[in-house]
DNA sequence: TTGTGTTTATTTTGGG
DNA sequence: CCCAAAATAAACACAA
């Protein structure tokens, strides 16, 4: 190595993007949620740059969290122990980076959102599907926050993983591994309404009882996960893949999964006492999804603040 | 009080 | 060079 004193680049900023390093984290975890303490830490393990300066970008980072779409806020149970929430990828935010460049998206994923209050006038919604009906809204409050936000961004088909492909390792899950949400092919097109609930899919089959297909979940798409920088005494070594976090066997009994379920603060729930499966997992979050989901592609989400909008995702 | 989250404003930077 | 994405700053609300 060419580098006499300093043995790497360990200190100079990794190519990755605070979206990009947190996407990489989240995905690292087995299920694909963490709190932001461990974001932090997966990123402070992994890249000794991140080390410093620790103020500035948490701060960054957790602006981040808030004013991207693509990441989802998920309630802790009760009986879970931890501050804050658990942030999950927003199941349509696809392959980010399948432009091959961890520093820069092509394309912002934003959703949509719309205005309660003003909605009626039919904001112009370029969706990939026409229609969806205007929901009076009810009951839950609103934020005046984000609404109106009509960013022209990104978004509708599931990015293929194209480019990280390259970065796992041969070997390992011969699968090849390409979005969490890939898995959606599973439980058809009810996924949506699912993950406007805010439930990451691996969980909310495992919660289910659907079998979650091992390895597949697990592993990770990125070079730097499941690589700890500190053994590795130097360069953005090439990657490793050291799957971890192995999918808790759900042998049927073990109750809960590590995974929270969503309370949906907004969740008045409405006892719809005959909905199977997902749709009735959903239908208690979010009452109005439910019959929404029926409804063909219409993005349901639920925005920053809590409430939820029937989203659509702008292209 | 600290850790989390949100939000607005401003500056920097990657890419076309 | 231009534009949009990302980074940075900072104010502020909130809960444990």
């Amino acid at each position: 190595m060419p580098r006499p004193g300093k043995n790497s680049y360990s200190d100079q900023k990794p190519p990755y993007s605070y979206i990009s390093l947190t996407a990489m984290a989240i995905q690292s975890s087995s299920e694909k949620m963490l709190p932001l303490s461990d974001i932090y830490k997966f990123i402070m393990d992994r890249f000794p740059y991140y080390r410093e300066n620790t103020q500035r970008w948490q701060n960054s980072l957790r602006h981040n969290l808030s004013f991207n779409d693509c990441f989802i806020k998920i309630p802790r149970r009760p009986d879970q122990p931890g501050k804050g929430s658990f942030w999950a990828l927003h199941p349509d935010c696809g392959d980010m980076f399948e432009n091959g460049s961890f520093l820069r998206r092509r394309k912002r994923f934003k959703l949509m959102r719309v205005e309660h209050s003003a909605c009626k006038s039919g904001p112009v919604l370029h969706s990939y599907h026409s229609h969806h009906s205007q929901h009076p809204l009810h009951q839950s409050h609103h934020h005046p926050s984000k609404l109106g936000v009509g960013h022209p961004e990104y978004l509708g088909t599931m990015g293929r993983l194209s480019h990280f492909q390259s970065y796992t390792l041969g070997g390992g899950q011969s699968g090849g591994f390409k979005h969490p949400f890939a898995i959606e092919s599973l439980i058809g097109r009810d996924y949506k309404g699912v993950m406007a609930s805010g439930l990451p899919i691996a969980s909310v089959m495992h919660h289910l009882g659907y079998p979650v297909p091992v390895g597949g979940m697990v592993n990770s798409v990125w070079p730097h996960v499941g690589m700890l920088s500190e053994p590795v005494s130097s360069d953005y070594p090439p990657f490793s893949v050291a799957v971890k976090g192995l999918y808790h066997h759900h042998p049927g009994h073990q109750s809960m999964p590590a995974v929270p379920v969503p309370i949906k603060p907004t969740a008045t729930l409405g006892t719809v006492p005959s909905l199977t499966g997902m749709t009735a997992g959903v239908t208690q979050l979010c009452p109005r999804s439910a019959s929404l989901m029926e409804r063909d592609a219409t993005t349901l989400v639920e925005d920053k603040s809590g409430s939820l909008h029937h989203a659509l995702l702008q292209s």
